[in-house]
DNA sequence: GCAAAAAATATTGCATACGATTTTTGTGCA
DNA sequence: TGCACAAAAATCGTATGCAATATTTTTTGC
């Protein structure tokens, strides 16, 4: 690890206070769905519950309101996001610009280790599919997300790094909202295939695949306007 | 404008308080340059400055710090980023992913209005580019960032038009720092020359005349380490 | 009994206060 | 003069208090 690297760890580590802590834990709750999209979250709530200040739930707050998985309203407070389909569509329109791209970053940039981090993260989806019950679900929603995580960050670049993060995220939200059913099986297939293409260093087949798999993701949303999204959002739904 | 639309605007116009006009102002001056790159900005200093307590102004830093325009040291304060090498790298990186994307979207979209706002842009663009002085250079930037704004506002996507916010101000960050000359003159024809195939509908030549544009801004920098990059960072350069 | 107004309650927006940490200044000594 | 160490100043991290706004409950008139 050169110097540079030493002094970037220094400060992400350090990196701030218990504002971080609560907005991971709070947005792990979200992205597990233990938190339904809707739910009030309020300073003094989060507060208590972490047993810090409203200051430093606020902050932590205005976190997750910048990633897009909470909205604030002034002076009602802070809520669990409710993506809109029309959300939904441009999370997942991002989603096709983006990933190809870091696939085939990752192809020239995917090490042995990373392999078999890749092979490890496969087992892991693996064993949930397997399981049955609402606790297995929520765990291969997020092993899957860490999937397209893992691999942005063999992709190397810090800045879609981040931005996959947020569209992850928030994707988990989309899925728990308008997912359909659990195509899930053939998502992990799609992973597996993904990480064969990595491995050949084929980047264009990669980068194809990828594109694929998120189509198949969306496929698997309805998007279709239930009572109408306007008036949805009027009533506060 | 649907009722959606409404209740967007006005969401995003109530949306939260002073801090976000703060923000905004600092985000203008440091993308105009007239906060330079290492410039501290204390969290007391900022609030007298505007006329606002410290927990304003703090709210007003931490957005800033998300989007990475400053960083912010525990317990030392904030400070305008002073992006690496490597950092400058990863946001060009980043743009040549997404932009071409953001032309190609943008080219299914364009109305004859916004036709006519990219033509107002362009003159814009011009007059800058006539004048002398530092001035009009800062305006020059600002005017070549905003063509890229409006582009991604044109293709409709608000979490791509958010990502391009950023990536358009950390960019002019990075030209502050590592800008040779003015190859700007040459950016303002590449923009006309986009204009042109968003007109004519050629969706490929966009995006195709976006991916070289965005090479001819990198080009121009000089992202050669200078006296050492982590020796630089030690000595809070 | 029901609808509308009014009070009570809860929650946010913001300012300020205080302890902790860092940086700077000042002083004594070699 | 130069250096080490201590005191002072500046700045941040966080808690708390008060006013403003929103929400709920109660009361009142019909």
């Amino acid at each position: 690890m050169n110097i540079a690297d030493q002094i970037y760890s220094a400060t992400d580590s350090a990196t701030q206070d218990r504002a971080q802590a609560i907005h991971d834990q709070l947005r792990d709750a979200i992205v597990d769905r233990r938190l339904a999209p809707g739910t009030k979250l309020s300073e003094g709530e989060v507060g208590t519950l972490f047993d810090v200040s409203r200051t430093v739930a606020r902050a932590a707050l205005q976190m997750l309101s910048f990633e897009g998985l909470v909205r604030t309203e002034r002076n009602r407070g802070a809520f669990v996001a409710n993506p809109s389909p029309e959300e939904a569509r441009q999370v997942f329109a991002s989603r096709r610009l983006i990933e190809p791209g870091i696939a085939i970053a990752a192809c020239g940039r995917v090490t042995a280790a990373d392999i078999a981090a890749f092979r490890a993260q496969l087992d892991e989806e693996g064993r949930f599919i397997a399981e049955r019950g609402p606790n297995a679900r929520r765990a291969e929603i997020k092993a899957s997300g860490d999937f397209h995580l893992l691999l942005a960050s063999v992709a190397g670049n810090a800045i879609l790094q981040r931005f996959m993060e947020e569209l992850v995220a928030r994707s988990s939200l989309v899925i728990a909202l308008y997912g359909r059913s659990g195509v899930s099986a053939c998502g992990h297939s799609e992973h597996t295939e993904i990480v064969g293409a990595l491995e050949n260093g084929d980047s264009a087949l990669a980068s194809r695949l990828m594109l694929h798999h998120i189509d198949h993701i969306e496929a698997d949303l309805d998007l279709r306007v239930r009572a109408g999204p306007a008036l949805r959002e009027a009533l506060n739904f």
